[in-house]
DNA sequence: TTGAAAAAGTTGGAAAATCAACACAAAACT
DNA sequence: AGTTTTGTGTTGATTTTCCAACTTTTTCAA
């Protein structure tokens, strides 16, 4: 007896490890990405489980507002509707999303915002899209991965795109046509990405980004600078601007008290992520 | 007896009348443009219809390729992410990407193409990227599908972005700032989507992208409307334009032979999928 | 080592979806 | 009018999924 309940054994050549319950609901987030829709008897083929087990975490992926839970299987979450605010502050934020998270602090009711292409930047998109205002926010960007990171907004809200010539590895456009749109506008706050940060000033790899950063900077009251701990002494191709020329960094880990002392000097405001304020 | 297959009586305030089989699949793929997923069970009950009615609108409209089938509903079409381009030619070509492949037959080396926004006109996208031409190409977009079902374009090619009012549900942008955009640029040709077509014209149920498609023709020297067959004989809200407008129709299908004389003495070309000679 | 908690498997009956075959009704055709 | 075609509904046998209760296995910490 005792043979009920046992592990199918896996024989030969068939490499697969059995996955665990965290490694799995990945697994099946990441499917979704690509195919709209999977059904349970696939996945628990495909990862040698009982039905049940992938039922179980349908279910607890679709409670967590992960995907949808339906008939049969699940389906993916329409695009950029990310879990709500509540469950991501419930757990712990990943260092990249804390830029975002702090930086999307720093918008009030009725502003104008402009911000910056690159992954860092786009971080804001998801936090912004949360917030509750009662007042119009109008959003103005030259990259799609910020637009892509926000759910639904309110009616109210605006997101303009900016024109362009796209550029694919970056999701944004860049060129004359960008930078002429931009300066039709007059935006309270900016948000500014850049490939390396040093005592000089921030430096990007992209001259026609760089072009695009400085005129976010012409058009907006604040600059704010978001970049991650490892842009940290890192010197690129063309120079954006000095350090003096920026309202704020925003970061996700505390940066040397060196450095943090020679921006205080300056009067450049730092956000860096505290682990015990959170 | 005789009680049996007698239509369910619609009584009280019930308005809703039975739509005909046409009417009903549009709904279902408007419907599966905003959820990811639709059960047979749910949509049976709205429309009104038996189980097994539904089941023959999916399957048909599965075998078609505009959407997935499922067990117990179906799920809409990833946009953009196809398979590979290599594995694509090989195979047979579904139904939707047809009308892809034949528009991007008649963009030339050395043109500049307008597009516009929508699922069925962003299907051109991949098939205008495989070609390599020597000539650069230039295409002008208000819809970010479109630019991002492009794989990696040859240096020598540009894509231009419009600016405007983001609308995340159509992945597209509208507005003033959008059509004064593209009244800068002259085309050679435009493709243009549309919610319906028929003898009168073609329609659409977005007032704002209405717009836009008559800033495009306007602008182009051709206008090809690219439309699946079940766009057919469906009227909305705006119409964009007389079909004498077109230069061109692209679909799928063989539409009826009236309608194909009637474009044929209009002088509008059409272009439709052959079985034969693909 | 033992014991509690978490994760995965098993089982059986209920509910839902599928499939094929056939019946009926309306529209299209001759 | 009569016939064919097409669309739809019905039925019943079959398959699949669901759900809840229960057992076994694994993990982890006392």
């Amino acid at each position: 007896m005792a043979v009920v309940g046992t592990k199918p054994a896996l024989i030969e050549g068939d490499v697969a490890l059995r996955l665990g319950k965290k490694e799995r609901q990945q697994r099946i987030l990441q499917e979704l990405q690509v195919h709209p829709h999977v059904r349970v008897a696939t996945l628990a083929e495909r990862f040698d489980v009982a039905t049940e087990t992938i039922r179980r975490d349908l279910d607890a992926l679709s409670s967590d507002g992960l995907i949808n839970r339906e008939f049969g299987g699940a389906s993916a979450r329409p695009m950029g509707h990310q879990p709500d605010l509540a469950q991501r502050q419930l757990s712990a934020v990943a260092g990249f999303e804390r830029i975002g998270m702090l930086a999307a602090d720093m918008v009030r009711s009725g502003d104008v915002a402009m911000i910056d292409a690159g992954s860092t930047v786009a971080q804001i998109a998801p936090f912004l899209a949360a917030r509750t205002t009662k007042l119009p926010r109008t959003f103005l960007t030259n990259c799609y991965a910020v637009v892509h990171g926000m759910a639904e907004l309110a009616d109210h809200e605006d997101v303009l795109m900016c024109p362009g010539q796209f550029n694919r590895r970056e999701n944004a456009v860049y060129g004359n046509d960008t930078i002429e749109y931009l300066r039709r506008f007059h935006a309270n706050i900016a948000f500014i990405g850049a490939s390396g940060i040093s005592r000089q000033g921030f430096s990007d790899v992209n001259r026609r980004a760089v072009a695009v950063k400085r005129a976010m900077m012409e058009r907006s009251d604040e600059t704010w600078l978001m970049v991650d701990h490892t842009k940290f002494d890192q010197r690129y191709l063309e120079n954006v601007a000095p350090l003096e020329e920026l309202t704020g960094i925003i970061t996700d880990r505390q940066p040397e008290p060196e450095f943090a002392s020679q921006l205080e000097r300056a009067g450049i405001r730092l956000l860096a992520w505290r682990e015990d304020t959170h």
